[in-house]
DNA sequence: TCTGGGGTCCTGCCACGT
DNA sequence: TCTGACGTGGCAGGACCC
């Protein structure tokens, strides 16, 4: 094992949250609860002044609301954090070329590939010197954890939070760990934590205790084998810069369930081109297409058909995936649909059948209205709750008519005459927006009609640097 | 008004070829 | 010719992670 503490774990704290906090000075302070807003949304991040009402990632948002009524609820902006987030990981490449982003807002280095640390004290140093550097790029708070493997350096960060650094010694890893929950161990969760619980095991000292042949003979040679080896503080996991993605897919959840069978291939058809786009736009093609049903009573099932060679061609997916949605009883009504492709393969082997197809399928789609496979009836729209933008015209869609338009809360908005603000909220034909930047102190609200041509969906603005122009001063 | 979306990995089962 | 062992690939489900 690495004897120096030179892995880093970098966990930004709260996120989306904290994004939206920084982007919206009046939720400075306040519980911040960002996810989906629909029916059936969860929540993705709370604030942390939001957890001290009990408000956790994954809790159905209606419970949320009971526990905080009074917090801003916000749907995510992926493109926002996105870019906040590059700029971190931007920083954190500055230190080793050996940086395995995790998701948004996580991330290990090995700081010795990078020649930024080789023992405790110049780890500490570097580890400190990232948090005051994100904080200036960025205006938020991240937490590290330091030590000589990626799991005890997550370990280290998840105790460091919020804001803060721990360096977890050589040599005291054991020690640290024993009094430790066994759910702080990466690959535990629910299942295996109460599998677990019912055995008599509930802290990490007791899984090494355990043994890894009661523990091969619990959870099977894989996970036993790892489980034990963590709880003795042992990984020899490397950090891998490049990760190649293995799958690729899309799914919604519906507002009300599903029953019509015709509408529910319809909506196959929507993810399987979805799917393929997003596919392509990752230079890859696949050999297997996953169906993904998720009926009414949540009970989840997925069928998959494995083609001869990989493709990326829409309609030989759009067909894979009506055929297995054949194979699959509805009655009862569905609640989620997903389509997904695996096998992936950065180049397409030609499919002369399936081109002969697609040229088939756009003849008849050009062929006059009622004849043909694209038959669909009543295309229903936006109906799929999630994913939704503000209000205004996304790239490549068609314009939405003014009256029409629906203002997402907390997304961005500019008035002709305030200038750049925010959705705090719309309904009964109105749209309540406060006017505030980054940069600027906490900002009034005003109210306009939802269709009020003054008004229209804006960029997110940076949140630092100088402060944007245009607009009065509200 | 209960439970998102996008992933990865593992396991068990079955069919098939050798 | 039949049978069993074994490896492999496909498939379905489950657990887990952020």
């Amino acid at each position: 094992m690495r004897a120096a503490p030179t892995i880093l774990h970098l966990d930004m704290d709260a996120f989306y949250a904290s994004v939206e906090q920084a982007a919206k000075p009046s939720l400075r302070g306040k519980a911040v609860i960002v996810g989906g807003l629909g029916p059936r949304g969860v929540v993705a991040t709370a604030s942390y002044e939001a957890r001290r009402f009990g408000v956790h990632s994954a809790m159905p948002m209606a419970q949320a609301r009971r526990l905080c009524p009074n917090g801003a609820y916000l749907v995510p902006r992926f493109a926002l954090y996105r870019a906040v987030s590059d700029g971190v990981m931007a920083l954190l490449r500055e230190l080793s070329p050996l940086v395995e982003p995790l998701s948004l807002d996580e991330a290990f280095v090995d700081l010795e590939a990078g020649g930024a640390a080789f023992d405790s004290a110049s780890a500490r140093a570097t580890g400190r010197r990232l948090r005051a550097d994100i904080r200036a790029a960025t205006g938020l708070s991240a937490s590290v954890g330091l030590a000589g493997s990626k799991m005890l350096a997550k370990v280290a960060s998840e105790e460091a939070k919020p804001d803060g650094l721990l360096l977890i010694e050589p040599g005291t890893e054991r020690e640290l760990l024993a009094p430790m929950t066994v759910r702080t161990l990466p690959g535990v969760g629910p299942a295996t934590g109460e599998h677990l619980r019912r055995a008599g095991i509930t802290t990490v000292g007791e899984l090494a205790e355990a043994g890894e042949d009661e523990l091969v003979r619990m959870l099977g040679r894989s996970h036993g084998v790892a489980l034990y080896r963590m709880a003795l503080g042992l990984d020899d996991r490397a950090v891998v810069a490049e990760r190649d993605a293995k799958s690729v897919s899309v799914e919604d959840t519906f507002d009300v369930d599903l029953h019509d069978r015709v509408r529910i291939r319809y909506e196959v058809q929507r993810l399987a081109d979805r799917c393929v786009q997003r596919l392509r736009a990752s230079g890859h093609s696949g050999r297997t297409i996953v169906l993904k049903v998720r009926r009414y009573d949540f009970s989840t099932l997925t069928r998959s058909e494995t083609l001869r060679g990989p493709t990326d061609d829409q309609a030989v997916v759009r067909e894979a995936a009506a055929r297995l949605l054949e194979a699959v009883d509805t009655t009862g009504g569905v609640r989620l649909l997903g389509v997904g492709v695996s096998g992936l393969a950065d180049y397409t082997q030609e499919d002369l059948f399936a081109q002969v197809r697609s040229q088939e399928a756009a003849a008849a789609q050009d062929a006059p209205a009622g004849e043909g496979p694209q038959e669909v009836p009543g295309a229903p729209e936006g109906a799929a709750g999630p994913g939704e933008g503000p209000g205004g015209e996304a790239p490549g869609q068609e314009p939405v008519p003014l009256a029409e338009r629906r203002w997402a809360a907390g997304s961005d908005v500019r008035h002709t005459v305030y200038g750049p603000g925010w959705v705090q909220g719309s309904g009964v034909g109105r749209v309540t927006v406060r006017f505030e930047t980054p940069g600027s102190l906490p900002g009034r609200v005003r109210t306009f009609r939802v269709d009020d041509p003054e008004l229209t969906p804006s960029d997110p603005l940076p949140l630092t640097g100088p402060p944007p122009t245009g607009g009065r001063e509200p």
